[in-house]
DNA sequence: CTGAGATCCTGGGGGC
DNA sequence: TGCCCCCAGGATCTCA
């Protein structure tokens, strides 16, 4: 499932494979995965547009275009970009294809089918909801005290609400949580202020350290040329119920907190 | 404002 | 071997 990391190897992938390339035409072959505001026709509107630019914001990709337009596309969970050339095999479950001028495709394949592109205008403010960006330079650890102050929700669940932080998904939420020794269901104001410093430096730190790998492939993530990622080899506690803390060796388990599955160390993270 | 629950989908795993 | 059941999981919406 694509998150902040996963993305952002997309969008850097993209940006070398695709800017600079204009639209020929858009084959939609599920409407829903194509979303356009009301009045305006996704497949007729974009041959001609130009890609100046791919960006990221949270889990979403930006495709800017050379009307002032943007593609913002979210993956969700088995969603994929990838840019194919003539002759490549199709993968399973593509529903919106991009041809380009040149003759390459950019193929958007999602099996589950929960992923969108959206064309948005110039000037709609389409993520105002999303909250601040974990690797900017406004994530700070003193205003992540202030977020978390009087919050009586799991620290965990308050990782993954896209209102607060944008960007970090299960995978993250667990690999931070474990990082900086964080019981993942104690309540968001509980957390000590040396706590809540090393959690904010656990999820820039992952973040980072996972961008750097391009990735984590836990299921079928690939990135914009269809490779898969790396961090899956050095997870400490995703996925890895019944093994070894990789800290202190005690095994992990898996517990459900917000119906989502979450894996963590008993012993150390407190 | 906050939180709980439903919803959307399909591949894959467990049970038998 | 095969069939059925159930479930993961991000974002969004409704409802309390």
């Amino acid at each position: 499932m694509p998150e902040l990391p996963e993305v952002e190897t997309i969008a850097r992938g993209l940006a070398n494979a695709i800017v600079g390339k204009t639209v020929a035409s858009v084959e939609i072959r599920l409407p829903k995965m194509a979303v356009a505001p009301p009045g305006v026709d996704f497949a007729r509107e974009l041959p001609g547009e130009r890609v100046v630019g791919v960006g990221r914001r949270g889990k979403y990709v930006i495709t800017r275009l050379s009307s002032g337009r943007s593609l913002v596309t979210s993956l969700r969970m088995t969603g994929r970009l990838v840019v194919q050339r003539p002759g490549e095999g199709e993968y399973k479950g593509t529903h919106v294809v991009f041809h380009y001028t040149d003759g390459t495709r950019l193929s958007f394949a999602d099996l589950r089918t929960f992923g969108r592109t959206r064309l948005v205008e110039p000037d709609e403010p389409w993520d105002g909801s999303l909250g601040i960006e974990p690797l900017s330079s406004g994530f700070t650890p003193e205003g992540f005290i202030g977020m978390l102050s009087g919050r009586t929700t799991p620290i965990k669940v308050f990782l993954l609400d896209q209102q607060r932080i944008a960007g970090i998904g299960n995978i993250y939420a667990c690999e931070a949580l474990w990082d900086a020794g964080i019981k993942p269901g104690k309540p968001a104001k509980a957390l000590s202020k040396p706590a809540v410093r090393r959690l904010h430096r656990a999820i820039v730190d992952v973040l980072q350290r996972a961008i750097g790998m391009r990735g984590t492939s836990v299921d079928d993530y690939v990135d914009a040329e269809g490779l898969r990622g790396g961090f899956q080899n050095v997870l400490a506690v995703y996925g890895k119920h019944g093994q070894p803390c990789p800290r202190c060796g005690t095994s992990i388990v898996r517990t459900v907190i917000a119906q989502r599955g979450t894996w963590w160390c008993r012993s150390c993270q407190r």
